[in-house]
DNA sequence: AATTTTGTTCATTTTATTTTGAACATTATG
DNA sequence: CATAATGTTCAAAATAAAATGAACAAAATT
């Protein structure tokens, strides 16, 4: 049986190929992914063709576990892609090259998500100054109430921005 | 001597204030800071007047050197700010409550640092490619350059918005 | 169908971060 | 200038996050 054929160029990686990796890491522990997520990306975008998994797993020296996880956050973010090779049964990866795009998308969803969450937190913290109204201090509640408003105020205006964002990152 | 006297209103949590300082404590997670961070500038947030560490820490049940770090790093990233208590000798700190204003600032600085570090960080990279040009096989030279091109346009063209997001969230 | 390669999940180990608390430094008031 | 309250720093402890690897599942080749 033939272990799956790592490419030529793969065998040892070039200089310049461990600092793409080192460096996509590093980008991805600051978007705050564990590094080796990044790390796989940095591979497959520089890879010569589509990869496996064990192919990887062997490239980077990283475990199967952490390298199937790793896939599927990449491919659920939109960074890779499953792709068939021709022959070769399984599973392939490849990296989506168009990056800015596939970031674009990511840091918008993640700014709605985080946006309507604090929304959210916030309306929970109004009902309970609401309903404690009667036990506190009434210049207490007015100073919570003021505060809390002013916070939701500044939600509003980030909220606003992001349609702006969006049409400029197109 | 009279050890700090805590306001009346913050000697028991209301629940409100309860749930803010553990929703910023949340957000400051989700920005990539300690919680307790988050915490301390929650508490200030919602605090009737200036206060000192000791008495953050009361609050708060949190460690001197921990409050002495985190009122450090907010004052240093702008989201509280020292205070004089007429009569009281030590230093007391309250929330900028303009916490819009603060974050834009701070977004930016951040955006700003981190597209410089990976302009750099490519820099070296493509450095290190040519100096390694004559081991490499020609295609797989012409590849790694391709896609690193590739990559510094997409940083480029980040560049570039800056200035725009500056300009809208002003 | 048996064997080998591949893929997933998850408990455990490893690693990194945060928090604590003690030792030491500083400041302000009496 | 002595004392008490406050501040800071940093090694050690506690906690959180990520990586490993073993157990199990699935699929493909012979």
């Amino acid at each position: 049986m033939v272990k799956s054929e790592l490419p030529e160029v793969l065998r040892i990686l070039s200089q310049s190929r461990l600092e793409l990796i080192e460096s996509a890491g590093h980008s991805a522990q600051v978007l705050g992914f564990p590094k080796s997520i990044g790390e796989i990306y940095g591979l497959l975008y520089l890879a010569p063709q589509p990869l496996s998994s064990p192919q990887i797993c062997e490239v980077l020296s990283a475990s199967k576990g952490g390298v199937s996880q790793g896939v599927r956050q990449l491919a659920a973010l939109g960074f890779i892609r499953k792709v068939r090779v021709l022959g070769n049964r399984k599973e392939h990866y490849e990296a989506v090259l168009e990056i800015g795009e596939v970031m674009r998308t990511g840091f918008d969803q993640m700014i709605k998500a985080r946006a309507s969450a604090a929304e959210r937190r916030m309306k929970t913290i109004k009902t309970t100054l609401k309903s404690e109204r009667s036990e506190l201090d009434l210049a207490d509640y007015a100073l919570i109430n003021r505060r809390l408003l002013r916070l939701s105020q500044a939600q509003k205006r980030v909220k606003k921005l992001i349609p702006l964002l969006d049409a400029f990152l197109k």
